[in-house]
DNA sequence: AAGATTGAGTGAACAGCGTTCACTGTTAAC
DNA sequence: GTTAACAGTGAACGCTGTTCACTCAATCTT
């Protein structure tokens, strides 16, 4: 490690602390190329020797975000030993949470057309293990909440073949769960993702003027069908 | 209306046309002024004459979405008289298609933070309306399938006293439902909204190949919870 | 019908954008 | 100690949304 590349790792993370700055105070638009060089102190071409794009930047901070998501909901407990219910809860208004504070870094990690992984394009990037990483939490939580106390699931005769066959596919990553029971793990995942989309982008305001008393029943909801004893809501 | 006005219109017609045509290309970053302006056989400060700016032509273009969709929707014939279990169907599967046909455009009608109707701002703009009457015909539906055969709701002291004030409000815009069955509704239109989302935003591929028969499951959970009898998936 | 007025459309210009290139110094390597 | 690699700069290119002075035709007024 010369001394020129300790500079360079510090420049590195100045850049993206500055760009994660400018995201949060004006949204993805004001991200601009001239306006993190303005905020680290270096002209607009200088950061083309550490990004090879503007797009490149984004993209970096993309996985830094998810990356930050991950141990800022780790920390906040929901992993490991313990009261699975709560860490359930954990999870759920941590996200809600995190989404609501920042909505700008939301939209651009979760409401951003991702290209799907049909093809030779290779999936190992930087984003899309962080981004594993992040679903892995669920899932994880998941698979030791039914292990703990498996939860009725529905038989495979009711979900259609296709769809079991997709399922016993992902079994691996719930820890050997049946296709009934990792559809009901997915389908909890869909709707506290829908619930919280909703919520930041502005499409529950048509019915509710605040979805915290909604959000909060929704998870009673599903707490009680993983077959965790959780709090009622008032 | 004179031969100018009808020109005007025209042109504005055409105007709305080409962006419609840009962002079906090339998303929405496609839909510059002078791209758009090119289309026409225009120069870019001509469609100030139309536009008082940029994002004004965007703004309009959500609204001609909205309604476009809520009439391909209506045409569909999910409204109006008939089996409602149907017609629950078409409105779910076909919005599902409409989003995966035209991913852009859904991302900037639900994938975009629209500002929350809280304060002065007024809420009457066309956009707005559009998004109302697109957000009715869910409504509509809900109320219907409610007032042929109600199904089972949870009663007001399991969803807590805030959240049932809240619902009770919204009574008016679902036919006079109970508290409990409006919660219901939006659940579903909650669940159909995340899946979609989900799916459009490629959220579904580290779980899921294909969504297909997953969306088809959720959706006849979904039917037999409002008590239709529907096809069963295979 | 003639004159005044409105309005659509143009071309030039401005600031800012992402990006490239030739060019400095400074730092590491042989 | 010389050489090569590298961070950083300033100028430039083509692009963007937007403004302004201007032209020309269509409408309204008298």
């Amino acid at each position: 490690m010369n001394r020129r590349d300790e500079q360079r790792a510090a420049t590195l993370a100045e850049i993206k602390a500055a760009a994660r700055r400018l995201l949060i105070s004006g949204g993805v638009a004001a991200i601009g190329l001239r306006a993190v060089a303005r905020e680290v102190n270096l002209t607009a071409p200088a950061l083309y020797r550490y990004f090879p794009s503007h797009e490149a930047l984004l993209t970096e901070l993309v996985a830094d975000l998810y990356d930050e998501l991950t141990t800022a909901l780790v920390e906040l407990g929901c992993e490991g030993e313990g009261d699975l219910g709560a860490q359930l809860y954990l999870l759920a208004n941590g996200l809600r949470d995190w989404a609501l504070a920042h909505p700008a870094e939301f939209a651009l990690l979760f409401g951003t057309t991702v290209p799907s992984p049909d093809a030779d394009d290779h999936n190992d990037t930087p984003g899309h293990q962080a981004a594993m990483r992040f679903g892995a939490l669920f899932k994880e939580l998941v698979a030791a909440i039914w292990h703990e106390k498996p939860f009725p699931y529905p038989a495979d005769d009711q979900l259609g073949t296709v769809l079991t066959a997709q399922l016993t596919d992902e079994a691996a990553h719930f820890h050997g769960m049946p296709p009934g029971a990792i559809y009901l793990g997915l389908t909890y995942w869909t709707r506290l993702y829908g619930l919280i989309c909703m919520e930041v982008f502005g499409q529950l305001h048509w019915v509710l003027p605040d979805a915290a008393a909604y959000f909060e029943a929704q998870l009673y909801e599903i707490g009680l069908a993983m077959g965790l004893d959780c709090p009622q809501p008032e």
